[in-house]
DNA sequence: CGAAGTCAGAATTTCGACAAAATCTCTCCC
DNA sequence: GGGAGAGATTTTGTCGAAATTCTGACTTCG
């Protein structure tokens, strides 16, 4: 009757369930990175062919969360500290140049939208439980939005897009880190900061303060990352 | 008993072969954007089966090159004048960043590169035949060795594909709207000005330039896209 | 004692057939 | 004459098995 019948399995497709599925545990860290992926166990696994699963897996190769090697199956891609670092410095230079880019051709609709995000955000906590860190789904999504929200009057769809993957791969680390991420740190007034800045339409320092805001992450992250792993 | 018996045909598996060809035949304009690209057809017109072909396709849909509509099988991704605005952007936006970057963080070695590239493009003709336009295979590998040349400092893996990406894209517009690209313009020296702008990291100037070199280009494809597409 | 060659075992890749979904066509009714 | 609906056709998505390739251990030779 409704269109929406459940939130969850309206998958159309074995094939993209299966994607979404293996996609989602390699972001969330449950599947190692290195794995090796053998298409037997996992087709058994998650209760598919072997054809669904290949062509899941393709697409996470394209999409850079595995790895393929010819004749070789396919492994869960690397993680290593080294590479978070590469990682950061792209995210640095895309959202940066997306964000100035936002300033200089953002209309009222987007100062309204972003204002709109900053307000939801702040309006919730970032963690379920004030004592210990316990994400609140929430607040992720609404911190997602914000961080859209700043660079979406950019015109450029494909570094859009291109800025949405990287800040998938970068939570992969934080997964992968188990980075707590409730250090003494006030991240509501980073992000007003930020939004103050883009609204006052001072690109230099709103995509200095953006920076900032990914560095400082990114040396938790990698401290912690490091720490672990050697 | 070489190494590398033939240049062609080492392809390790199907798959990837048909990926490969698929991916020039679109790219190159033989597969008109939105055709719809049926399983069995193409199975036979490239002598594989359906699995591999359709692995090759999952890929390309990833790569953004393909479309994919679910039970209703692959197209050939759209590329109207309005997306080609878009694409433009987003490459000045990603190049002139990664530059700037390279311009800030490259050593020695970076200005060595660089300065040979250069060098081994100028030493090439733009067009085999000096009467009308016939595309140089060396000259369009060595333009593209120094584009890169140019980023290849920045420090940020993922970026420097995305720009690949976009290069290709950008790639497919120029073939669909067969623009000659011969017109008075001398792209040596837009690529002089550039280098020497880099080399003298002037960051500032160096992005200008670069970003007039694709918004020109841009122009004249997209004044042609238009003119053939209404 | 070390290195190259060889041979089973395991895994990936590919093929052909089956099932499910969508598109098309033709008919029937208003 | 036009639109809705049922059936046939086409096309996609999935499964299980065959063929090719890689891995690891054992043997053999220098």
């Amino acid at each position: 009757m409704s269109q929406a019948a459940s939130s969850e399995g309206r998958d159309p497709t074995l094939a993209t369930a299966v994607h979404r599925r293996l996609r989602e545990d390699i972001l969330s860290g449950r599947l190692a990175p290195g794995l090796k992926l053998k298409l037997r166990d996992l087709a058994e696994s998650y209760g598919a062919g072997a054809s669904p699963m290949r062509e899941a897996l393709s697409k996470l190769a394209a999409e850079g969360l595995a790895e393929r090697l010819e004749h070789r199956g396919f492994r869960v891609a690397a993680a290593a500290p080294s590479q978070l670092e590469g990682l950061i410095r792209s995210r640095v230079l895309a959202e940066c140049a997306a964000l100035q880019e936002s300033i200089r051709l953002g209309d009222a609709a987007w100062e309204d939208a972003l204002v709109l995000a900053e307000h939801r955000l702040n309006r919730l906590a970032r963690s379920l439980d004030s004592h210990r860190f316990a994400t609140n789904p929430e607040w992720e999504a609404c911190h997602l939005r914000f961080h859209q929200a700043l660079l979406e009057a950019c015109g450029a769809p494909q570094l859009l897009a291109f800025c949405d993957r990287l800040r998938e791969e970068a939570r992969r680390y934080r997964a992968l880190a188990n980075t707590v991420a409730y250090p003494d740190r006030d991240v509501a007034a980073e992000h007003a900061a930020i939004a103050r800045a883009a609204l006052d339409r001072d690109a230099e320092t709103a995509a200095a303060l953006l920076a900032q805001h990914y560095e400082r992450t990114g040396a938790f992250v990698g401290a912690d990352l490091g720490r672990r792993a050697g």
